[in-house]
DNA sequence: GTGAAAGCGCTAACAT
DNA sequence: ATGTTAGCGCTTTCAC
């Protein structure tokens, strides 16, 4: 048995008009609080409306004309620590002004993040928020046509449909090539999950190997496996490439710290010298990484103030505030003591 | 300048309904497939929104009658794995059925889960999944009175207020020492974060408890550490311990995974033997304590089917299908190798 | 400070 | 198979 239909009894604003005797417009007056209503008028509606336990229907109310305060978000995926920290970075910034998330997870895939953004724009949500996969151009051109703030985050080295916040991954990976260098690793090598649907991870790994070009040097092997990352899977990977490797001198850039922290576990279990044998370098700055017992050399990024930041973008564009369409937040290489 | 206001320019059913030349309801039959209607008036109709760029508004479809297809989502962390995980089993299960999360996150926070009830129920959601920190009275009674189809996740040892999906985390503690005991384990500690506000850690811990009482043993020490549970706040948490108390054959149990991974780091970085000098025991089975050099004893928690299977429950429930109210997806003891 | 009328975009309920 | 009418619950005009 269904439980009963929830609109069949629920109290509505009319009601609460009536029992507080006035009219329904000035019920909605003194609910929102947006033009001045009368002190008693208001005490009387509050009243009323406590009495009813009346809880406002925000679809009528923003189809009526109202903004809608919901904004639609996309994510890759939720798997990786990085997604859920972004998130709650939106959430916490949104909810200070009374809006919503509505979400959709990608899976990395661009043709469900197509369908995912045409079912929420059916929402009328304020704005959008999205971390995208490879945004096929239909979205590209929805998101174009929808008229609303557009943030586009993590990423800011290609050209946004109107903002985009993050770092330049791309930076991120030649600075940790230069880092390397300097400490004056010159054997090389790249263990990655599956880039070929993560565009942030491919960009680190090019300005990587970009770096390492200029010095003249190339990367002596490059692991690209299946399936998303993870410590297994890094650790599963950094065995698999030891067999074709020698250790000693070898320095490992891993395509994120699950994975790297994978290779540091191999290296414990193998009794391997870190990072004498076998230097390891991440990327995100994930806690841990920084609890292992020797901390791990990688990159900070700041997923939570992306979060924070990409709301208050579409929070302030919905302000009429001018934006500037590219925020670096940057990011910090921690030195750590793998590499 | 903010963008262009979306609804000034966005193409209504009327308009394309006036471009199929057909009226409004028929347009309306055509796009949602409810209704037969003839295959080239079907034709006319997808052809003109397809013209036109339609973008149905489900606001208005929902306050004109239809079920809402948003089910509300709220969830205590998302800086804890366990969440994010539960969160995409959500997230898919209710997809493939074209309904959409609305999320909110209460940080373990009572009053501010029940104003995010209050809130997330001006939306009309079909209906609402919860991981309840400490609901309060109020809390209850607005879902008992909402009528929706309300899913309680992670915890079955509570009366849920309709439905409850999960496992007994009461019964995980107490399997864990039995298991220790059964090892062989005589000295036994507690480390865990601050469950003060984390019913499900707490009830872990108790029947942990209740199981050593039961063998005529108590807790050797118990730590609490303000704060969210962390892979920095075991490590941290059991160099405390280990002051106070000492090694050889003794057994920590910690409040979760995370806060074990941090005792086997500390374990490492002083050269401890594990489990010889000291034995580790987590809660959920995550895979870094699986990629551990020795994998982590623990207790697998299914996060991702009680996500899906809490969504069923929604998706079920509106469907008028039977649902049995308390819903015990169970947990697996995983041997590992720290105790 | 308050109200009456009109309508947001859509669908259920009856028509035919 | 299609159309007409009425209305979901609210807010925006424009009055007073």
């Amino acid at each position: 048995m269904p439980a009963a239909l929830p609109d069949d009894t629920r109290p509505t604003l009319a009601q609460v008009a009536r029992i507080a005797g006035v009219s329904e417009i000035t019920a909605s007056r003194a609910m929102r609080g947006t033009t001045l209503v009368a002190q008693d008028t208001l005490a009387r509606v509050q009243a009323a409306a406590q009495a009813l336990n009346y809880v406002p229907n925000r679809l009528a109310g923003t189809l009526a004309g109202g903004q809608s305060r919901q904004v639609a978000v996309v994510l890759p995926s939720l798997s990786n620590s990085v997604f859920a920290d972004v998130l709650k970075g939106l959430e916490t910034r949104l909810e200070q002004d009374g809006y919503h998330v509505i979400l959709g997870v990608s899976n990395y895939d661009p043709a469900h993040e197509e369908r995912l953004i045409t079912e929420l724009l059916t929402w009328r949500p304020a704005g959008l928020v999205l971390a995208p996969a490879e945004s096929t151009p239909g979205s590209r051109r929805m998101l174009a046509a929808s008229g609303l703030p557009v943030v586009e985050i993590m990423d800011i080295d290609r050209a946004p449909v109107d903002v985009a916040v993050g770092l330049s991954q791309r930076a991120a990976g030649q600075d940790m090539a230069r880092f390397l260098l300097q400490r004056g690793y010159r054997r090389m090598a790249y263990l990655g999950h599956d880039i070929s649907v993560d565009p942030r991870a491919r960009a680190r790994r090019d300005g990587f190997c970009a770096a390492l070009a200029e010095a003249g040097l190339t990367l002596e092997a490059m692991l690209l496996l299946p399936g998303p990352s993870s410590v297994g899977l890094g650790r599963k990977g950094t065995a698999q490439l030891l067999d074709r490797l020698s250790v000693g001198g070898l320095a490992v850039c891993y395509s994120n710290d699950d994975m790297a922290v994978g290779g540091m576990f191999h290296a414990m279990a193998q009794g391997l010298l870190v990072p004498a044998d076998l230097a390891l370098a991440g990327f995100n700055g994930l806690s841990i990484g920084q609890a292992l017992p020797q901390p791990l050399t990688t990159i900070e990024s700041r997923r939570v103030l992306i979060g924070e930041q990409a709301a208050s973008c579409v929070l302030n564009r919905l302000h009429g505030l001018a934006i500037d369409p590219v925020q670096n937040v940057g990011f910090r290489l921690i030195p750590g003591a793998t590499a």
